[in-house]
DNA sequence: CTGAAAGCGCTTACAG
DNA sequence: CTGAAAGCGCTTACAG
């Protein structure tokens, strides 16, 4: 039934090897006459290399994982930012030759598992805090190259490609600065002391330094990165910090959110409120109004990891110098000056909104 | 290296054909003094069996391939839509034990050479259109399962699970008639006499047809469904057909770019125009203002895809019938009652828009 | 309840 | 430039 080397080196009059050879383009090896012979029955029988044949006779499966967290019952919650992410992959891995495998990891030992079950070449480490970068790698085999998206663990199994947070966050507070916004409010999910928050929470502060003004602490913590949790916050916002004239969202999800909350309760983003987030969504251009943003290129991140990943498998290397790629920031209409006043009353003292 | 079936079947002094009853759960097969003293040792050394000589061997490869439209130098366009479906497809068959290859498909070939190439035991096709089907299908092999996502094919080589598209439009359709709208605009891409589209526009007209109206034709149709093309679309909606107060598009990306458009155009929605789109995406709920649409089940439409496919792969038994999963309206803020005069002048005889 | 043998479809040295 | 043989790590009948 199935059509395998065998049969094409049969009809061909050859010997497997030889046909193995040519599809695998091997060519020098084979006389151009073979070449084109075997080709055209290749052709013509339709033959497709079983892949787990070559995998277990080659040790290598020309396939990658892509792993993703995954809450035991729950269902892989993939960010905007990183569906993007994974469309690059796929399209990247797919042009060199390489399968995707998409998987889920509800506890660390399923990565070493996935990776030895289908022998799998290298994996991406898509969406997971640095902090648990370690544990899920500890069972990793020697000879897989792995590599963290938005990462800036020091794990020495993996590489690092990420964003230059650090300077985002900086670009977006000197952005808020330069309006004249000396309240600004840092919102985030909870942080430890490495990883892409941090990295954002200093650039953040270092553009209070730069200008010799002091940030006073004024951190606004949700507990996830999701527009509801955002919209609390928002909710909450003004009650907690009455001074407050701006807001720096680690996220454009979280940021909209924090607009609607604001908006809810009564307030006008951007005259009472400016609100500055990061990613640049398609989203945060659908909203109103406009959300003010840091960019990050996102195909490119995604080209340059699978470009890495690609890279240390195919020359038995592991680079472990990390990547940070440029971001720069937009604006769009959530940001303004800040108003000396303020009111939850709309009605009151009635600025005109633009016309959305 | 690699821990082997040999070396547990070595280490507890049995077969290896005794190991491999028991790490793929015959138990009945084996004795429970046997069963445990395997278990063990496989605890401990960490075995892991090896997936691609159990593809090879056993010729299946408790793999499921979800299969995505991709343009040959593109990156996955998956629509949001899509992302939740794809999240809940990846966790039905982590749940069961069963494997995902993500894999673009640019060129119809490409689908049997997934198929062969990993010996795929089905595979689901998401954002494929009804009319590519066929071609797509047709180097499939006997002993595959293939399910199509959205889809209302007579291709006795797949099963459908989709929406109920035809109640959906109708409900729409419905909802904007009861409200008083009589000139309403079915915005949609370019569509083929079955499919998706075709359905909700035939439930569409179904609407009109049971309160005894007219319907007059008033197609306005986007290149693609994407919220730059609805936006463009809502510029030149009201030129096109100054008599519309309403619009329906088929899907909720297009619907939020129509409102930007008529926004932008001076429009306000919905005193001037009511929208209304279909999917209920998380976004429908950000924009301004909030969307009224159609919800489906995503999660459950995911669900039940996975199960129907791994039931015909296990019970190697192909079930033609498709499903059709319920759908129903979300009011929201986007549609109203119709205005009997219309200006593009936003201040003029102003209707207080729902609070939103 | 347990085992020995054949075979799944390839690739990898090693020869010539 | 081409080939014969061994082996990758499993499962599948078939025996006992």
């Amino acid at each position: 039934m199935r059509v395998t080397l065998k049969d094409i080196a049969d009809e061909a009059g050859v010997s497997m090897m030889t046909v193995s050879n040519v599809v695998n383009g091997k060519r020098a090896r084979v006389s151009p006459e073979t070449i084109e012979r075997i080709q055209r029955i290749v052709a013509e029988r339709g033959y497709v290399p079983s892949a787990s044949a070559r995998s277990l006779a080659a040790r290598s499966s020309r396939m990658i994982g892509l792993l993703v967290p995954a809450a035991d019952e729950d269902s892989l919650m993939i960010s905007p930012h990183n569906v993007a992410i994974l469309g690059q992959i796929e399209r990247e891995l797919r042009k060199s030759g390489y399968h995707l495998l998409l998987r889920g990891i509800a506890e660390p030992s399923e990565v070493a598992e996935a990776l030895k079950s289908w022998s799998l070449d290298g994996a991406v480490l898509l969406g997971f805090l640095d902090e648990d970068l370690d544990r899920l790698t500890a069972g990793a085999v020697g000879n897989v190259s792995l590599l963290a998206i938005d990462s800036y663990s020091t794990n020495p199994l993996t590489t690092g490609v990420r964003s230059d947070d650090y300077t985002g966050a900086l670009l977006a507070a000197r952005h808020l600065l330069d309006l004249g916004h000396r309240e600004i409010i840092f919102a985030a999910p909870p942080f430890s002391s490495v990883g892409v928050v941090h990295q954002r929470y200093d650039g953040f502060r270092a553009a209070f330094a730069e200008t010799g003004l002091m940030w006073t602490e004024r951190l606004a913590t949700v507990e996830t990165t999701t527009h509801a949790t955002g919209r609390e916050l928002g909710h909450r916002l003004l009650t907690e910090h009455p001074e407050a004239t701006a807001v720096f969202a680690t996220a454009d999800i979280l940021a909209i959110g924090i607009m609607e909350g604001l908006s809810d309760s009564g307030y006008d983003v951007p005259s009472d409120v400016s609100v500055l987030g990061f990613d640049n969504l398609d989203l945060s251009e659908y909203v109103t109004p406009k959300l003010t943003t840091i960019a990050q290129d996102i195909p490119q991140k995604a080209a340059i990891a699978v470009r890495r990943l690609l890279a240390a498998i195919e020359q038995r290397e592991h680079p472990t110098e990390a990547v940070t790629l440029d971001v720069h920031l937009i604006e769009r209409a959530s940001t303004s000056h800040p108003r000396g006043a303020r009111t939850a009353d709309t009605g009151a003292d009635w600025i005109s909104p633009k016309p959305s």
